[in-house]
RNA sequence: GCGUCGGUGGUAGAGUGGUCAAUUACAACAGACUGUAAAUCUGUCGCCCAUUGGGCUACGCAGGUUCGAAUCCUGCCCGGCGCACCA
């Protein structure tokens, strides 16, 4: 296939020809900004940055697009920052409801920076960017210092006009903590720090981060009198149901393989509803703006075909866990969904021959559960389609179909 | 610190001594229909054993009252609100 090849672009290969800001408008990753988009893209090469919470050792779908956006900044000769919320990680922010927070030791943190920096280097295909920890400042802070050289920029009046903050000051049962009012000080202090540390002058976020964003550009010009800008993309939801994108079988759907096995995660692709096809095209994977119309001309003029889907599961996966795994496991879902013989890889669990009761264990529920999915006519072999009947059941050199996308392969 | 209201399953939110493994909605899962889609309809949705059925653990935590407690009492922890204190 090599497509995904094509669109890389290596080390010593020329620059895209393209303007960046075009990209980013064709590509619907733009969304608000703060001087206008070619002034902050098409001029001079910055320096930008984008957070992330470091909460895990693996970033998921949701991280995908932000990563994209990152990748075409890198390829326009940018230079990129990634921020590990290390610091602010600790605090939580004030949107949505949070636990209390728990302190990420320093070991955990190392490693979950070092999974995510592995996983950057190859969305980006490079490892030409940086990957900081705001923990190393942040845990510098002096109380009095803050208040006195941040604290005083920020208007009280302005924060608690903020959404964010005025819907838990009139939601009477939650309210809000002064930590968690602090939060955008803190990330509004990261903008700052980076600038004067490395001039960065660009942090890019989601829509939802705007306000902390606008404020760290604010709070660089109150304190150095320095241009620093913002620029947010649309956040991705769900256009059928209106809620945000990122979740499958009630959790997140990971990047690290050992997290969200590769064949799972093409599965979820696969399974992309139609009115959302063409938006992942264009924002979760390279391939260009014409390809994605012939695709999509496919796709409309024969919605069975599920071209669009297939296509989108192909391009990500390559992207993310490589063009052989991507062909294995697009063989292997072919093999698997139109019937065929028990599949031979190990990209899904296997179990040995037994009874149907060990599946529970692999498939991480309980026997009630299993039990239930039996009864409901949910579980049958994928080699002959009958559906099994009794959770004690013998199994052997087979491939069995849990719902409609879990399988077990039988030795 | 005082007063007051509250802490229920993934979420919201009922239930105020037995009929409560806990109404309902949403989410989730499964089946039917399809296109491995959406919408729709149906079912399931604490754990364990089971053919009907049975057992166990649960309503912030720890005790107590009672034949019996998510429900009443005591203490503790956490949150909201009001007042006081401080400024």
């Amino acid at each position: 296939m090599g497509l995904f090849s094509r669109t890389r672009v290596r080390p010593g290969e020329s620059a895209p020809t393209d303007k960046l800001s075009h990209t980013l408008r064709e590509r619907g990753y733009v969304y608000q900004h703060t001087a206008t988009l070619e002034e902050i893209t098409d001029g001079p090469k910055r320096t930008l940055y984008l957070g992330i919470d470091p909460t895990a050792d693996s970033m998921h779908v949701g991280h995908l697009q932000a990563m994209l956006v990152l990748r075409r900044f890198l390829e326009h000769g940018h230079r990129v920052i990634v921020l590990l919320g290390g610091g602010t990680g600790m605090i939580g922010d004030p949107s949505g409801k949070s636990e209390e927070r728990v302190l990420l030791d320093a070991g955990m943190l190392a490693r979950n920076a070092a999974g995510i920096k592995r996983q950057a280097e190859r969305l980006f295909n490079s490892d030409n960017f940086e990957i900081r920890n705001n923990l190393d400042w942040l845990g510098q802070l002096k109380v009095i210092d803050f208040l006195r050289d941040i604290g005083k920029h920020f208007s009280v009046n302005a924060m608690m006009a903020r959404d964010s903050v005025k819907e838990r000051l009139e939601n009477r049962e939650q309210g809000i903590s002064y930590t968690e009012f602090s939060y955008m000080l803190l990330q509004s202090y990261d903008f700052l720090h980076l600038f004067e540390s490395d001039r960065c002058t660009l942090q890019l976020g989601a829509s939802d981060q705007w306000g902390n964003m606008v404020s760290g550009a604010d709070l660089i010009r109150r304190k150095t009198g320095g241009e620093a800008y913002a620029l947010s993309f649309p956040l991705l939801i769900n256009k059928s149901t209106g809620k945000k994108f990122g979740k499958s079988e009630g959790g997140a759907v990971w990047l690290d393989p050992k997290k969200t096995p590769p064949f799972q995660f093409y599965q979820f692709w696969i399974n992309v509803e139609d009115a959302n096809v063409e938006e992942y095209l264009l924002k979760m994977t390279l391939l260009s703006k014409e390809e994605i119309g012939v695709v999509m001309a496919e796709q409309n003029n024969n919605p069975a075909s599920r071209a669009g889907q297939k296509r989108l599961a192909y391009e990500i996966t390559a992207l993310v866990h490589g063009v052989r795994k991507a062909e294995e496991v697009k063989q292997e879902s072919k093999e698997l969904f139109t019937g065929g013989s028990p599949v031979q890889t190990d990209n899904i669990p296997t179990m040995p021959a037994g009874t149907l009761r060990q599946a529970a264990g692999i498939l991480e529920i309980s026997i009630s559960e299993l039990r239930r999915l039996i009864e409901q006519g949910a579980v049958s072999s994928a080699t002959s389609g009958n559906k099994f009947d009794s959770i004690d059941a013998d199994v052997s050199n087979d491939t069995i179909k849990i719902g409609k996308n879990r399988f077990i392969r039988v030795e």
